[in-house]
DNA sequence: GGTTTAAAACTACAAATGTAGTGGTAGAGG
DNA sequence: CCTCTACCACTACATTTGTAGTTTTAAACC
């Protein structure tokens, strides 16, 4: 399943918020600052509506007048296809490179790196126990 | 600038090959196994045109009747702005789950590990001495 | 020097995407 | 019950993207 740019961004509003009628999901993005350009309503059904022509949002209610909809593919599996890709593109398929990347360039605090660590370690011991 | 999927994948290989003419590109693309669908000359050509009129790419010489191109921006300069909206997208804006997410999923052979959990340990005596 | 040829330049067009208007209708409120 | 409003369903349209054909031109070869 591919899905443009603002289809993935109303995705991620149902990730987060589980499920939504097509006005909430207009107000989040209205309330978004990071979102420059303002879009109406019918802009996001029509998102809406083609999320559900291609199988990744369905309907699960209403609430009065409005359709309740919900993802209906989840992150992981979205995710999973969009990663490879955009690695090819930027990393030359090399994942050390990718991840070495985002640990230069964001912002990390203790708890994060060492818990990143920590991953490492277990990444490797995993390794020696095949 | 905003470059297409096969816009990217045009400069991924200005970017790896430092200059190239269109049938170069051409048959690179059509090398490249992992690529299903065949092109056309005159359609990477098309794409060609479109990035030196986005600014991406410029003309730096002839070769016999072939115009030789290279890529004018930066794969940093690219990634730089493609980064935060795919973390946003599948991540939450969250540095640390997509970093841990990559090193769960991709495959790093020891000398991977070892050179990431410097890379982590650098970036914390960095923080520290500041 | 005329002919072939490969590449450039220009043009075309369908599909996807971003963006929104129009018209109908069910439910809220008087 | 009638009206109003918010929302749905449907339609519309410009732009971008993928894809390639047509026409022109310059160099290469005989």
């Amino acid at each position: 399943m591919k899905l443009s740019e603002f289809e993935l961004d109303v995705m991620k509003l149902l990730w987060q918020q589980n499920a939504c009628t097509a006005s909430e999901l207009h107000k989040y993005l209205l309330a978004d600052d990071t979102r420059t350009k303002k879009v109406a309503y019918n802009t996001v059904k029509t998102i809406v509506d083609r999320l559900e022509q291609k199988g990744a949002v369905e309907r699960c209610g209403q609430q009065r007048r409005s359709i309740v909809y919900q993802a209906k593919v989840t992150q992981q599996a979205l995710s999973q296809q969009a990663t490879p890709r955009f690695m090819d593109r930027f990393f030359k398929g090399s994942s050390r490179s990718l991840i070495a990347h985002f640990i230069k360039e964001e912002s990390l605090d203790d708890d994060d790196i060492e818990y990143l660590q920590n991953l490492l370690k277990s990444k490797k011991q995993k390794k020696e126990s095949d």
